[in-house]
DNA sequence: ACGATATTTCACGTAATCTCGAATTAGGCC
DNA sequence: GGCCTAATTCGAGATTACGTGAAATATCGT
């Protein structure tokens, strides 16, 4: 996973209202979930639903598919490890300091590695 | 860490130049950088940086020391061990779906495998 | 075709975020 | 003290995100 789909997804997350869906999509498991459960589940108005959604689905984060008359919303688990792999690679420093439970063993790649640092100044 | 200090942390992380800063940070080790240095890396004004690095200090990852007449800041690594501890735990199903690298035993397959599943090994 | 249900799209108002430049505080040195 | 450098704070502007309700679209059942 590039910076960009990471920041998609960071971003997709940083919401309260897409976190909790998210979590009510990843404990649903693969078959996933109607938007209208969802919706009553949150506690969330349908339009406002859609919204937050969209944006997860955006950030690869989560599918749809139609079934007859419903749309149903399930966790895409594949980008979310993707996640942890991007900031496990690039934002937990060197050695074993993040996910010490994992321990692992090599592949740290040091510096900054996949992205141009610097931006020019504009003004 | 609960659900408020991990939004807190995904917020913070989800704009593109307080990303390349806490990647810079963690890179710099824990000795830090002062925010000069920083500024003049990634081609921000010093007025912006500020924005960016209490942002990032209000969630937690990085720390701010002053040293003589430069403030130095330090990735903070235990907040973002706590982030991805919680991601792991509450938006990656179940047992072995996250992290594969950790768990290599992959009985899971529901068809969302054309993402790179594992970490992809770049350069 | 008609009605009912499920969900989205649209328009709008408000609040939050980001950037920028000028002014300000903090510390070190003569 | 006066001066210089480092970094922040302040105020204003532009852009974007979010919530809400009304209208539109899609699908099924009769």
């Amino acid at each position: 996973m590039e910076k960009k789909a990471a920041l998609d997804a960071l971003s997709a997350l940083s919401q309260e209202t897409r976190l909790d869906l998210f979590r009510l999509l990843v404990t649903a498991g693969p078959e996933g979930l109607p938007a209208g459960v969802i919706a009553e589940r949150l506690g969330v108005l349908p339009s406002s639903l859609t919204f937050h959604l969209n944006h997860l689905v955006r950030a690869g984060l989560i599918t749809q598919r139609r079934l007859s008359r419903q749309l149903i919303y399930a966790a895409e688990y594949g980008t979310m490890n993707g996640l942890l792999a991007y900031l496990t690679e690039n934002c937990c420093g060197r050695d074993a300091l993040c996910n010490p439970a994992c321990n692992p063993s090599d592949a740290f790649t040091t510096g900054e590695s996949d992205e141009a640092p610097a931006r020019a100044r504009q003004r």
